[in-house]
DNA sequence: TTGCTTCCCATGATATCCCATGGCACCTTC
DNA sequence: GAAGGTGCCATGGGATATCATGGGAAGCAA
């Protein structure tokens, strides 16, 4: 019963200054997930499965943990890191040097306006009712992948945004990959 | 125009398997694969052979993984990226400075608006319903190689742009290869 | 108690796996 | 050089596992 079916890892971007050799499986794909009353949230089975992959301590049949950062007033979303991903913040962070007042932000941010969160068996969180006000979430979630981490927002505020990357990539000259990186350079 | 069921297929003939030494790496051909309830569609034989090669941690009698960006909604057709490639365009995106407006789009559009895929034991893939729809698939989808990468269309689809292009080629002077890259170093 | 968590069980909808078939290209064999 | 064998390819159907989600009971804190 238990599912691990062999979970096949592949090599993340090249210049991510993530330890070499680490395998990395990139968070993918989007989707909107049921809020319910009590705040649980299935997390899309393909984020699990990253998660599950960034959890050093995590084993077969076990629920993996990860890092949800909230961030102050401004953050409008909820930003999620593996923990391999936040063991790498937190590693950048520690060669800062002490007293810096950037280190003191970065600690404020991450260390602090930060929880560690659990998968249950059925493959949800739960959403401290703090978390859902901050950031405006009601019935729905809206989950979307950025690479390292994935993000969560509520609908209508990712709605929003959305419509301005849209804008902005209309000034860029389309959704087209290759145009948008500038193809000039072969790799 | 010509109507894309008329094609027959063209996947660069049978005896493309992998011949010691031969590394086929670029996508060729195009073709009509049906698509049933469930959203099964074979992936063409020869477009597999190049996804294998493409996947690192792909190895013979495994099934290749790769990456599909459906983008945003002014896109119609499916764009199916190799694992290589994908790590390319990861890297690219990679260097692009943080917090850029820029970077973000991308991020948002091939982080977020894509998802994995893995070629089963068949050679066929699921394209889930929401994709389908997105694209207007329903019972069959035509293929097209682009060379890094491979387009999937809803034929009719494929079709109507299908005469914008030739239209285009007429307007650069035919269909020969030559005449049209030699049109492009003068300029 | 009242309200919040946490755990356990339930269910419909997909998604995935396993097995099956007809066809075509190529290879053998006579 | 016809006839049949072999293997991969494209496709279909049914059985099973997983996913997303809901509801209730049990624990815990003011």
């Amino acid at each position: 019963m238990a599912a691990v079916r062999s979970v096949v890892f592949y090599f993340g971007g090249r210049n991510n200054e993530r330890t070499a050799g680490t395998v990395v499986r990139r968070f993918r794909g989007e989707g909107v997930q049921k809020v319910d009353g009590k705040g649980r949230v299935s997390i899309p089975a393909h984020f699990r499965r990253v998660l599950e992959a960034g959890d050093p301590s995590w084993t077969d049949g076990k629920a993996p943990e990860f890092v949800v950062v909230y961030g102050d007033h401004r953050r409008d979303f909820l930003e999620c890191f593996t923990i391999d991903a936040a063991n790498d913040v937190d590693a950048k962070i520690d060669r800062l040097p002490r007293g810096a007042a950037k280190r003191r932000a970065m600690e404020q941010l991450f260390n602090g306006q930060s929880m560690p969160l659990t998968v249950d068996e059925t493959g949800r969180i739960v959403l401290p009712s703090r978390l859902r006000q901050k950031i405006g979430i009601d019935a729905e979630a809206y989950f979307m992948a950025m690479g390292d981490t994935f993000q969560i927002w509520k609908p209508e505020t990712f709605d929003a945004q959305d419509g301005e990357v849209a804008a902005l990539l209309d000034e860029l000259g389309g959704s087209d990959i290759w145009t948008l990186l500038g193809d000039e350079e072969e790799g």
